[in-house]
DNA sequence: ATGACATTGACGCGGCGTGAACGTCC
DNA sequence: TGGACGTTCACGCCGCGTCAATGTCA
């Protein structure tokens, strides 16, 4: 009943390691916990957060959402969703559940959302590329 | 010794219709006057913010520039140092003056400066396609 | 016992959004 | 005289940065 292979089943890391490895600070990823994005998966006997893989990847993920300037409560939203669906891959065929129906709908407006957000992230870019022109003008 | 043609040489306008052609918000405007980011060039008797085209120009430098990150100071800052070039536009030809070499120099500075954050901004762009690419995976 | 690494407060800050109460008048 | 437009407080919010005092132990 095993699925991965085995390197490291059970390896975690605490915050400073994790930090490192996503280039997020310290209180960030403190304030993910406090705010209920990212929960450590556990915590060590005197108190520190104990990180797995997982939540590496989890941490990866935001990471990426950030310049799309999405507010936390709506990355956490995200990744409920994303989770839901992934939880119900194993359903059975064409079985109705429409509640699946309504997890992919609602992805799918995630992903109209990021699209136009990703639209500005380009105008933003022209802006700076306009801004940069008329600056070098100025200097010859 | 007039410079301009002359179409509406004294015209201004309200707070009002410098949003609307800015697209920035009233609280906007209103904040960067507060923090002196950008000065409304008079008053009217009754106290109303009359704004020049200048004004507007400058404004639009500024909505430029935000998707930089610059901070507002930052910001004034270098309209200042675009502003002090653009005065001494007129001096003598090779006048040392190492005043105004110093005013390029930390323009130049600015130039660079931009270059690195539209790198960044090109970065951001690149992980919102992961994030993009991951989304899609997700939908099949 | 020491140092590297972690913890929980708690305050600060930038860049506005959002009223409320009130004055102006393109 | 009314309505559109403006004014000045002043508090709120988000996403952390930055101490400070203290505890843990990969």
């Amino acid at each position: 009943m095993r699925r991965d292979p085995m390197p490291d089943e059970t390896a975690t890391m605490q915050i400073g390691e994790l930090a490192d490895r996503t280039g997020m600070s310290l209180r960030t990823i403190r304030h993910y916990d406090e705010v209920g994005l990212l929960t450590p998966s556990g915590r060590s006997e005197g108190g520190f957060r104990l990180y797995t893989h997982d939540d590496y990847l989890r941490l990866m993920v935001i990471r990426r959402m950030k310049p799309l300037g999405f507010s936390l409560d709506e990355m956490a939203e995200l990744l409920r969703v994303v989770g839901a669906l992934d939880a119900g891959a194993d359903d059975h065929d064409d079985e109705g559940d429409g509640h699946a129906q309504a997890t992919r709908a609602s992805l799918a407006a995630f992903v109209d959302e990021t699209v136009e957000r990703r639209a500005k992230l380009e105008r933003q870019l022209a802006m700076a590329d306009e801004f940069l022109e008329l600056l070098r003008a100025r200097l010859r």
